[in-house]
DNA sequence: TGCGATTAAATCGTGTACGATGTATTTAGC
DNA sequence: GCTAAATACATCGTACACGATTTAATCGCA
C-alpha cells in the first residue's frame, strides 16, 4: 500500500560490508600497484605463501573462489612469471600451483603492507583481530545456509 | 632472507571482510533472483526508495560507486522498467534517476528481504547493528587517507 | 574389467568495479 | 560576454565474480 519507512542503506549490515571492502581494496591499491599485483592476485600469493604448491581447488578453498574465477588469475601470474601451472601426475585431474623464484621474493617485497594497512585503518590490532572474528562468524554462519 | 612465518589468509581483517561480502551476496542471491534484480542493482534501488530522483553523482556518493559503474547499472534497470533516466533541465550535465510505477512496487516484492538475510545470519537484530557501526567506522578510517 | 557416475579445471556469457580518458555543460575570471 | 577551468556523466579497457556448461580423468561397483 502506503510507502514504508525505507530503510536507508547506511544502516545495512550487507552495505558496510560491501562498501568497508571496496575501501580496503582502494586502501591496498597504492601498495600493490608498486608491486604490479591486484588485490585478488595478492591474495592468491599470500594463500601460497602458506602452503605453496595447492591446486585450484584447494586455492579455491582457501579463498572461497570457483576455478571460473581463478583459472584465468593464476593463469595472469603466470604471465607474470610468479607462479608456475602443471597437471598433477598422481592424478591429471588437478593443476598443481607453484611459486617461482619471482613469486618467493615477491614475500619479502609485500611484508610492509600488513603493517601499513594496520596504520591506515586507524585501529588497534586487538580491535582489528576481535572484528577480523566476528566478521568471519558471520560470513561462516551466511555460507552455512 | 629465510620465509617469515606466513599470516594464514584466513586470520586477514581484510579478507575476513572480503570473503564476508561474497557470502552476503550468495544468501542474497535467491531472493534477488526471484525478483530479476543482481545485489548492486538492489542496492541502486533501496537508495532511491529512501530517495527518489538522484542524480548519478548524489547516487554516486550514496553507494561509493562512480559514474563508471553506475551508468551501465541503471542503464540495465532502465531497460526493466525499473527507472528512467533524463537531463535534469536546470543542470544538463546532471542526469536524474526516477522510479517508474514498477519501481515501486518493486519495493512491497523487496520488503521480506532484510528478514530473510536476518535469520540466514543467525545474529540478533542488535549484534547485527553493532557490527554495523564497526564496520562502518573502519571503512570510513580507510576512506579518510 | 568395463562403464556410468563423480570429480577437477577450463570455458563461456553477463554483470560489476575502476583507472583513464572523452564530451558536453556550467561556472569563473577577466 | 568570452574563454579557461571545473563539473557531471559517459565510454573504454582490464580484471574480477559467478552460474552454467564442457572436457578430461578417476572412481565405484556390478
Amino acid at each position: 500500500m502506503e510507502t514504508k519507512p525505507a530503510l536507508p542503506i547506511s544502516e545495512m549490515i550487507c552495505f558496510s560490508l560491501y562498501s568497508a571492502t571496496h575501501a580496503m581494496q582502494h586502501a591496498y591499491k597504492p601498495l600493490l600497484e608498486a608491486l604490479g599485483l591486484t588485490y585478488p592476485q595478492y591474495l592468491a600469493l599470500v594463500a601460497l605463501w602458506d602452503e605453496d604448491g595447492q591446486t585450484v581447488g584447494q586455492l579455491g578453498q582457501a579463498l572461497q573462489l570457483e576455478s571460473n574465477t581463478l583459472t584465468p588469475l593464476l593463469k595472469r601470474l603466470e604471465a607474470q612469471g610468479l607462479v608456475a601451472r602443471a597437471r598433477d601426475a598422481k592424478d591429471e585431474r588437478q593443476v598443481r600451483v607453484t611459486l617461482t623464484e619471482a613469486g618467493r621474493d615477491m614475500q619479502a617485497r609485500a611484508a610492509t603492507i600488513p603493517g601499513c594497512i594496520l596504520e591506515k585503518s586507524g585501529m588497534t590490532l586487538a580491535a582489528l583481530t576481535a572484528l577480523r572474528d566476528q566478521v568471519s562468524a558471520l560470513r561462516d554462519q551466511l555460507r552455512a545456509e
